[in-house]
DNA sequence: AATGAATGAGCCTTCATTCAT
DNA sequence: AATGAATGAAGGCTCATTCAT
């Protein structure tokens, strides 16, 4: 009789896999990418040292795997909803940001691997990618928002990167604070930050209820 | 005589124990700590691997050493210029940013060094208080200012985590640039984004003026 | 019926391990034994790594099989061929040889696996046999020759060897270069030289002829 | 003060890196290269593992430097001496058959190495590469005898294969067998096989003159 | 009978650190 | 003070073999 992989053992496999990834974040998270050996990594998964490689073809594929899951994905969705959103370039701004708060904040080991990861590892090209796709969808709203007149002439590129920059030292902070406060209360002082340093005439208490999603 | 070759013996030393710093600079920005082998360090700064042992504890100790050179003094030196100075919130705010950049932009491949290492290294407690510190000085500024009346009321740890994040983002991209531009360019920029994003109502051509130092 | 499924179970069966043997033959011939894996194997035969183990008890006992197919029963026949054979023994030397020659010729690959095979390997004393064997026959001509004095007094063991050594050297090149020529062009000039050096005085022309089987 | 290396310390060294040689060779000559570690290579010499890469850069390169060692020096000594020899073609065989025979017995191990490592190994190459070239040798003599009517009209590189072929097969055959009877036993008729298949009118005493060195 | 996931010993290699010189 | 040879633990990875399905 042929081997017949049932759901079953297919959903046991997919299991093991979960439990690789999971330790490997952990420990990524906890020492980072080059102090995490597979050894470590499959001993607190549960799994002989081989079987690491019938998931990943090694190391770094194991990482790159990591972050593409979580990432590739949320920018695809950002992208998909900036597109058949109806809203000026301020709106669009505070709903991008929001949104990538609270990914982020539902997704904290990930979140911090890529916030945190050292950007001189093997590693660092993926990583930076990223940073550049989100920091683009910014760039992109304040260019908008430029060309109508919603903020004084300045040099967007460099606007982007600020936001972006004060936007992961914030989460950053929080994710890595032991109390877990909710992710609400930081939300609005960050986004008036944003705003008000792009130039945008915001009225307090609007800012609050924009950003609905 | 003896005083003299005393002197000569202690400048070799120097030059030794300088030549292995610089060649560890170098390596360390570009491979990052972990990357970097002793071996290789030592022959860059063309010294013997036992060499090494002479001068630093450790590799770790190594790290510590370099970024303490560098930081302890500046952080010593600004909160010194910061004492002694009589002025108002908004213009020390825009005195220690600048003093900030301006540092960081004489020292690129060590402000790299703490900007880009990973955070997750043994190494990392260092350059984490050396954040917190400096973040610290915006605080008290951005405190001063709300008691002042200058900023509207705000969490001002938050606000002085997303400036130092923007500074960090902004100077990092630009270090990072193949193309030197002149960091004056930068500076007026990012300045009025903080201080803007913080509250402050800032006329824009004294943004410029006020930040000589 | 139940014949006829067991007749074709058992013919599937055959097959399967007759593509496990094909695929490891070609596999050792291109990368020898050590450097063959099971996994490759299987694959390459189109089956999975365990099955490998229903047909033979461990990579060792496949090689084993493997040369034990083609030689046990060419040295079976060769014996035999010989008993029944009435000529002499320069007849009968040119008969081994030539059939030894035309049985290489047939089976390329499994013939290089035994003329190049390590003789190291944990595998090799099944390869050192068969050579023993082969030189055997060669050995027993000669001393028949030697007592019948065609051929002048001299250690047969040490001749049979140079015989044995001067064929796997050629047929190792012959079966090794691209070119695949004809086996006869090689036949004529290699048993002249092993007659001659042996001392046989031999006719040039009917080194030729007398060679059929 | 400087690190000054001694002759002391220099003799120490090259007395490490024999060991290694001497223990490599040892367990490639018994169990393979394959299947020889880097490990168990530096415990029979008596070093740390990691003390093997100062001495050579792999693996493989141990065995080349191994294999270079006594072959590219022998090739080339045979090669000066060919030059500078005034004799006839059969003389320079003869000659260089002996010589051949007598380095080899003179370096058993490392003769056995050449004559039975696996020619499938990654390693193999250069192992081809020395019998190509002493083949060469063989045929060159032989060509020139060809040319002079010394020896019936043949296929001269066949010829020298099968020369060399035979002679490989007995040294082999002697090197490998325990009791260790002298080389000159094995010499006379060995060459005299040889002369006599390539088709040379030896007279049997004079054989044995002719090859002093 | 057949599968292929799982194992873990073992491989080659690197590297921070020590120590005799 | 300076050297660089020596160490050996630890790293990533492969592979023959086993076993639940």
């Amino acid at each position: 009789m042929v081997y017949q992989q049932t759901f079953k053992v297919a959903q046991k496999l997919a299991k093991k896999e979960k439990s690789i990834r999971w330790a490997a974040l952990k420990l990524f998270d906890e020492k980072g990418y080059e102090c995490s050996s597979i050894k470590e990594i499959t001993r607190l998964a549960g799994v002989a040292a081989g079987t690491f490689y019938l998931y990943f073809r090694n190391k770094e594929q194991l990482f790159t795997s990591l972050i593409d899951e979580f990432y590739q994905q949320m920018i695809e969705d950002m992208r998909c909803r900036r597109k058949t959103m109806e809203a000026d370039a301020q709106k669009k701004l505070s709903f991008s940001m929001q949104y990538f708060l609270k990914l982020f904040s539902e997704h904290r080991k990930l979140a911090r691997l890529v916030l945190l990861q050292s950007r001189q590892d093997k590693v660092h090209r993926l990583v930076a990618a990223i940073h550049d796709e989100l920091t683009g969808f910014i760039r992109e709203d304040l260019e908008e928002a430029m060309d109508q007149g919603l903020i004084p002439a300045q040099d967007c590129r460099l606007t982007a990167q600020a936001i972006a920059g004060s936007y992961n030292q914030v989460i950053l902070n929080w994710l890595s604070s032991e109390v877990t406060s909710p992710v609400e209360e930081v939300t609005g002082s960050l986004l008036s930050f944003a705003l008000r340093g792009a130039g945008f005439k915001i009225l307090e208490e609007k800012s609050e209820e924009g950003c609905r999603f």
